[in-house]
DNA sequence: GCACTGAGGATTGTGCACAATCTTGCGCGC
DNA sequence: GCGCGCAAGATTGTGCACAATCCTCAGTGC
């Protein structure tokens, strides 16, 4: 027929939905997070991401509405997304809620005290020493992260290994914006110590161990001294 | 001027941009979720939801997407967005995470022993005692929900506040979709033994206490035998 | 010198007219 | 009667041209 409907796109052949790009857009993001590819303060505006990742407007919202609520990133109307950076009391609240969260998952991988998932841990702690024994700071707690991680899904309840997931990242951020003055001295030996309460059945020990862990990080870390964040460093991105 | 672009929507006055609706829209949906108006299985179209609010079709679908990572809608890519039907194994999860997380919670609040949190939470309990004596089961284990809740904000740990919120919201749909043979006989004293314990500052029966609580409402649900969710009684919607 | 205003820029929300994809149901051949 | 296929329906994603809102930074009056 011959409506006049040109208004808009016809016939544009390059708009096929596909959804799991949303997905696959939030998992850069997450990743360059956790990597510190992009640190706190970076500006992250829809119309950027778009030409970035080749998706639309919507996908970009859903992936970074997702970080959003995972406390990843902050939206400032009408300025654009950030990339968030946590205050003390916020990273308190994030140790605190880890210690709470991964008691829980250590009590449940020492009870099973499942010989393949020890093994799996074991594994871990074999990379570990590798980069611990090169002294370099950042990459022993991003993997000490994944020791965490893994922890939780070896603990068999999604819900507790996606919140551990989420406050592994935002330690990532945390331990960006606060002076680190890590002595990394007996630090090292408490995933080992660790591991083998939980292959021995040792519930309580392992948990108490686990809470250990954990404050000694946040111990390590200036929490009255943040470092500043100007909100505006953008130029961080050409990296990705 | 004489511009003649009226191609797409000159003039619309009623276009607003307002960035809170997507929260209101959440608010809503989620408050009649954990009411149990909205049930599982329920059919929820982004342009249902756009006339229903009056927002638009963005805003909606970021209400909707949050609720799915809330584990509270499924998506079924090309038939819509439902109300989700967690199954048993999820629901053991719910519950084990419950147990772990509140135990954290439980642990903070007994350890502060702040009487004007204690109060708070006696005064939650009057309410609860009143329908616990009409029978209500359903409105019994909603203010209970209620309690744990308002726990959890007394904690003073937000991380874990909201993870208790999405929680025993996901507890309402579970108890919805399994056959509920609750006695609530001993059932009822829980709480009032644990604010006794948490006023106390008894930390290790307080937490205790809470473990078996949580385990108790989990017994009381015949997990193995879950109501058939139909998956489209879609006209149950018409009462909100 | 200083406060205030106003124009421009930046950014996100909206409605619209599709496009792509899957489901469903009906008719047709056998 | 029965399977098969194709058309119609349903639903979400996309690009576009704005609208609304806030921020920034001049320029002006006092």
């Amino acid at each position: 027929m011959s409506q006049k409907t040109r208004l808009v796109g016809v016939m544009n052949e390059r708009n096929r939905p596909r959804t799991d790009d949303a997905e696959a857009a939030y998992q850069h993001l997450f990743d360059a997070i956790v990597d510190q590819r992009l640190l706190p303060g970076t500006k992250l505006t829809e119309i950027a991401l778009v030409e970035a990742f080749g998706i639309g407007r919507r996908m970009v919202a859903t992936a970074l509405q997702r970080l959003s609520w995972e406390k990843l990133v902050v939206f400032i109307p009408n300025r654009g997304a950030y990339i968030a950076a946590p205050d003390a009391d916020e990273a308190r609240q994030v140790f605190a809620a880890r210690v709470a969260i991964e008691a829980g998952t250590t009590e449940a991988v020492a009870q099973a005290a499942d010989p393949k998932a020890i093994a799996k841990l074991r594994e871990n702690i074999e990379q570990e020493h590798k980069l611990r024994d090169q002294g370099y700071i950042r990459e022993a707690i991003h993997l000490s992260g994944g020791f965490h991680t893994l922890m939780a899904e070896l603990s068999g309840n999604r819900v507790l290994a996606d919140q551990v997931r989420l406050l592994v990242a935002r330690t990532s951020l945390i331990v960006n914006l606060f002076d680190n003055q890590l002595g990394l001295a007996g630090w090292h030996d408490h995933h080992d110590d660790l591991i083998e309460h939980c292959e021995n059945g040792n519930v309580e020990t392992a948990v108490g161990l686990m809470r250990e862990h954990i404050l000694e990080i946040q111990d390590a870390l200036a929490l009255d001294r943040r470092r500043p964040v100007s909100f505006d460093m953008v130029r961080v991105f050409a990296r990705g």
